[in-house]
DNA sequence: TTGATTTATATCGCATACGATACTATCCCT
DNA sequence: AGGGATAGTATCGTATGCGATATAAATCAA
């Protein structure tokens, strides 16, 4: 399995051979070690997402999480109506252009960004990879995400 | 705020500093990736994943895509349904045990494993990465799979 | 044998993702 | 000023993913 002939490597058409399906495999199965920790929370890992983001940038516009959820306005705008439904953040016409709406936290929102605090240690204690490991990865799927944007 | 190191880099809530988010980001963009070089064959990523085991297991049970695609049958029934009516794969209950689905590929199912062939090596085109970049991310993701398998 | 349990698959409901489209506000050009 | 183009969100339809549950067949146990 971990030595390979030249021909077997060279099959671009096995499930083996291939980045994508690792990837796909990995970031379902990442959703789902994470969910018994967000359920704590009544979160589900998009809206845990959006609140990474809301807490490094709140307040801002829809648009701006787009930008950095690389999540396009008609799978946020449902996403943001739950959160808001839930209590965790509020959504306002800007009066300086009416187009844009502003995300904000709630006192809620904003003090749950300590409750949830523990949740990045908790997950990286259910592999036994090492910082070093993770680290390298992620700064290889960042490459990646950035040579993958530049394609659309 | 961060308590082990002078720079933010320790902070684990910062959006930047999470493993999660390029793998989930990543993902969702290697499907958008590969979506222009499915459409000719009216065909969605995962039923891609699909065809791909299928092409080299066929014929072979529904479970057994399932164990190899990680994904469970409430997922793929309907999935394969759409592959069936699309004429891509026949589904029959198996003589020696009617609770198991055998899947197969049909004539068009199994001739369009050429057609198909030339799609890894376009998407491969499309990043700047090296063979060997790729090799790497590949393999610590495969391993980020295990691990993450083993937790459930 | 027969009832309980397990196995393999399917159905239902909910929450994403996203292409296509719609709607409104702003901008831009003449 | 006015009308088309653009920008920011929202809605709709379709296709996943998956937890919970259902169903039917095979197996097991007493």
């Amino acid at each position: 399995m971990s030595e390979q002939s030249a021909e077997g490597t060279r099959d671009l058409q096995l499930l083996e051979n291939q980045l994508c399906f690792p990837l796909y495999a990995a970031s379902r199965l990442m959703t789902r070690a994470y969910q018994p920790l967000l359920a704590r929370f009544q979160l589900t890992y998009p809206q845990y997402i959006i609140l990474l983001i809301l807490w490094e940038d709140a307040p801002c516009p829809i648009g701006h999480i787009g930008t950095r959820a690389i999540l396009e306005t008609n799978t946020l705008s449902p996403l943001l109506k739950t959160l808001e439904k839930q209590g965790w953040i509020t959504r306002t016409r800007s009066l300086l252009d009416e187009r844009v709406v502003v995300v904000d936290l709630t006192d809620k929102g904003r003090s749950m960004k300590q409750e949830c605090a523990c949740i990045p240690q908790e997950l990286f204690e259910q592999t036994d990879s090492t910082s070093q490991d993770l680290a390298s990865v992620k700064a290889m799927l960042n490459k990646l995400v950035s040579q993958l944007q530049e394609t659309v």
